[in-house]
Formats: C-alpha cells, structure tokens, sequence
DNA sequence: ATAACTGCAAAATGTTTGCATGTTC
DNA sequence: GAACATGCAAACATTTTGCAGTTAT
C-alpha cells in the first residue's frame, strides 16, 4: 500500500474511532500500521512479531483483540472464510461454493465460469494454475426470503 | 452423491487400502459414507455425530485420522485453504489470491476475471452475491523454477 | 474523572499424538 | 500371527475471556 493512502486511512481510522467512542491507542495505530504496510497477509502472531520490534510490552491477546476490531470497522479484511473448523467435500468434481453471510450455509454452484486455461492467462506472471475455486458470498435463497419479509414489515 | 456413484468410489477405495496395505476397516467405509452422502460440507464433529448413529463406540479422533486419510488419497476435499491461522489483508480493493501449493506463499491477483454481475447471473438460483472471490491453487514463481531445475537434475 | 483499553493468566475450541489394546488381512 | 487401526487420555495450537491496573479523552 503506498504511503499516502496509508495515511489517509489512519486519518479515517482516528475518526472512526472518535465517531463510536472508541480509544484510538498507540496500540491499535501500530497493528493497523503493521498490516497494511504488510503485503504477506500476515496472521496474528506475525502481526505480533511485527508490532513488539516497535512496542515491546504489545501482548498477543490486543493483538487479537485489535485485528478483530479493525476487520469488524472494515478497516481489514480476513481472507478466505472464517473457519471455525474445517469442513468436508466428497464432491471431486471441480465446483464452486456459495456461503450465506447470514447463516453460514454453503452450497456448490456448478458453473463453467471460470476454466484453467482462462484463469492461467490472468494470472501467468504470479505463478502455475493448478486450480481455482471460487468463493461466492451473499444470502442463501432462505435467508433473502427472510430479509424481504422483514423490511415489508 | 447418487447411490451407484458412491458404490464405485466405495470399491475404489478398497482397492486403494488393498493396493497400499492399509485396512478397509468398519469405522473408514462409514466415515467415508458419512461425508459422501451428506450435502452439507460437514466439518469433523459432524461427521462423528452422524457415524455414531451407526457405531455408537467410534470415536472422535478416529474420525479426524481418517478424514485426513481420506483427503491425502484424494477421495475427498477440504473446503477452501487450509488454514493453520486466520489470515489477514488490508488490501481492500476487490481482488483475488493465489496460493503456492508448495511453499503456501499467498499473493493478490488482481484481475477483472469476475465482475459481480457475470457472477450473480450464475449464481441466481443459489442466492444473493455480494461479493466474490477466487482462490486459485499452483506453484509461486520460485517454487515453480526450483522444480524445473530438480527436473533438468 | 471516567470509561475504555491493556496485559496477564487461565479457559475454550479444534486438532493431533503416544500408547496399550483390539482388529483385519 | 503380524501389522495396522482403534480408543482413550493427554498434548498442542490458536483464539477468547475475566480481572485488576493503566491510559486516552
């Protein structure tokens, strides 16, 4: 991330902050520093490696607690899914997977969407394909059904 | 999964054991039945639930060996990347990731390879889409030249 | 001044492993 | 009969939480 809109986000952090009533700590600057100057998509602990050169009494557990806080504003983003555990397929078939946002529902979805070959030419300069698996997200049919119901109410 | 599909993976997977001297013992066949027959990308608790209706004295870590068997035989998936930990980006423009099977190395692919309306025509009868994004699995660039160099050895 | 945050230690969760017994080939 | 697999319990790693003292507003 270039230096400016670093900055940028940090103005926008501080006012976020403010906003909820939030404390804007050494702390917290110093995680969101870290991440965002990180192009390795660090998990906590490296985040905590990271911070504690710069703050030595930085404890592991506000490290969590930060990264939870900034991803909850917007501020970060998890990648991949949320895990809480690792789930299963029998289905060897290439598909994709649709995850509800609201009740964690994940379905396949068949789709000639997205061949090798055209995922290969877009992504030849970063490296070899030897799969690719998109990971959509949005309501399950259910759960919209539900949300409209509620906001004709 | 249909009934005839399950039955020829089920041979499959005898001959496997057979062909690498390992047992196709009671607990692995129900396992195995277990995450086949089920939709509902089933983590490991789920899949102990479901076999101990059938064999009350299985147990937990039976079924955690042997979904990881399962997995390395290539008789079935894991959901999305494996992750030892959560992971974080503060990148966020949309974009996607590519992750070297090899090293584990996950760079950004930035690439207009899905745009959400092509994905949401595909996804219709799924659900909503909010957002999308591809993992794609291969080797990283350095990873990929170390191969090559081990092949010309 | 006060409400929020931190660090510590301990808990909770998901997963793995060592070992003696039991089962499959 | 021998090798492999199972179940138990205990270990392990990651993440979360209760509490008393500290810090930002």
């Amino acid at each position: 991330m270039s230096p400016p809109s670093f900055e940028s986000k940090l103005n926008k952090f501080r006012e976020a902050c403010h906003d909820l009533g939030i404390k804007a700590t050494h702390q917290r600057l110093e995680i969101f520093r870290e991440v965002a100057h990180s192009c390795e998509h660090p998990d906590a602990e490296a985040v905590f490696r990271g911070v504690q050169a710069r703050l030595p009494t930085v404890s592991l557990d506000t490290v969590y607690r930060t990264l939870k806080l900034l991803t909850e504003l917007g501020f970060i983003s998890t990648l991949g899914h949320r895990q809480d555990s690792l789930r299963f397929d029998a289905n060897q078939a290439p598909h994709h997977h649709h995850i509800c946002i609201r009740c964690g529902k994940i379905q396949d979805v068949s789709s000639p969407l997205l061949d090798l070959e055209n995922v290969g030419r877009n992504v030849r300069n970063v490296g070899t394909v030897q799969s690719a698996q998109i990971e959509v997200r949005g309501l399950c049919t259910s759960c919209a059904n539900r949300e409209n119901v509620s906001m004709r109410a």
